[in-house]
DNA sequence: GCCCAGGAGATGT
DNA sequence: ACATCTCATGGG
């Protein structure tokens, strides 16, 4: 057993609640995944982050965000005191750092989707096609890699549930698996991987900041969904018009830190703990 | 049955 | 550049 740290997170909130991720399972209060080819068993025991795994322990402290200082949020953007209460109303939250494939193929399937069926559908994509991972509490399943579903029929895809969205991820995969650069993206402009993301198939505007924001760590990137969309005028105080120039007037308004205020609007609006 | 879900792509103007 | 349509699938 090994010590993560003492932060004020909610583990449960962020790898089973707030929708950045979807493969993370729980069992008997421990939360699992394979993280870096690795298994992972991660819980909490009186405020103590305890984590289970042959993983350095920066590398779970950087997945987890715990370096970055999440209570000068809310102080960035008092001047917006609706997006200050959002911060201040969910104080575990964090916004992950995950490996960008692995949010650009859960983010595909989540298109014109619900969270408990992109849960389901990310889910048996890794128990069809991932590798797996014995451990004392059981087996865990890591994301498919590109090869795999490259080499996988639209069809077989389908069969498990995705719907439409089967040949976006064959198209994806197989362009990831024949050298687009995915980890080239964490070091360009925030414009230029946006633009190459869209290249790929199934990923528009707001499939793009999803990846940016959660898999390079680019928090500029402020994915505007159904949810961002209703409230992010009332919020600022923007005349109402298309989703990707209220994605854009909140990058000048928010600037670098955009995206980390996004997912707190997002599990505001989406949980209905703010109105609006 | 209709409407919705962390939308994207194709088509037409 | 903008509006409209369709695309599977499961739940309310």
């Amino acid at each position: 057993m090994m010590e993560i740290g003492n932060e004020c997170v909610d583990l449960r909130l962020c790898l089973m609640d707030s929708a950045q991720c979807f493969h993370w399972v729980e069992r008997d209060g421990r939360f699992g995944a394979v993280l870096c080819g690795e298994a992972v068993w991660i819980w909490q025991e009186g405020g103590v982050i305890c984590a289970e795994t042959d993983l350095p322990k920066d590398v779970l402290r950087r997945y987890l965000d715990l370096e970055r200082d999440y209570s000068a949020l809310a102080e960035e953007y008092a001047r917006f005191p609706k997006a200050a209460q959002a911060v201040r109303l969910f104080p575990g939250m964090r916004v992950l750092n995950q490996p960008a494939w692995e949010a650009l193929i859960a983010f595909i399937l989540s298109a014109n989707n619900n969270v408990r069926r992109i849960r389901n559908l990310v889910t048996a994509l890794c128990r069809g096609y991932g590798e797996a991972k014995e451990t004392a509490l059981g087996t865990l399943y890591a994301f498919p890699k590109p090869e795999v579903l490259a080499r996988c029929g639209a069809d077989e895809l389908r069969a498990l549930g995705v719907g439409y969205r089967d040949r976006y991820l064959v198209g994806t995969a197989r362009m990831v698996a024949e050298g687009f650069p995915l980890d080239d993206l964490r070091g360009m402009p925030y414009e230029d991987g946006h633009a190459a993301l869209r290249t790929l198939p199934g990923v528009g505007d707001k499939v793009a900041d999803c990846v940016q924001l959660f898999g390079c760590g680019q928090t500029e990137a402020y994915p505007v969904d159904v949810w961002i969309e209703r409230m992010t005028s009332a919020v600022f105080g923007l005349a109402p018009c298309s989703r990707q120039k209220l994605g854009a007037q909140a990058r000048v308004l928010l600037g670098g830190h955009a995206g980390l205020l996004q997912q707190f609007l997002f599990h505001a609006a989406r949980t209905g703990a703010m109105e609006l």
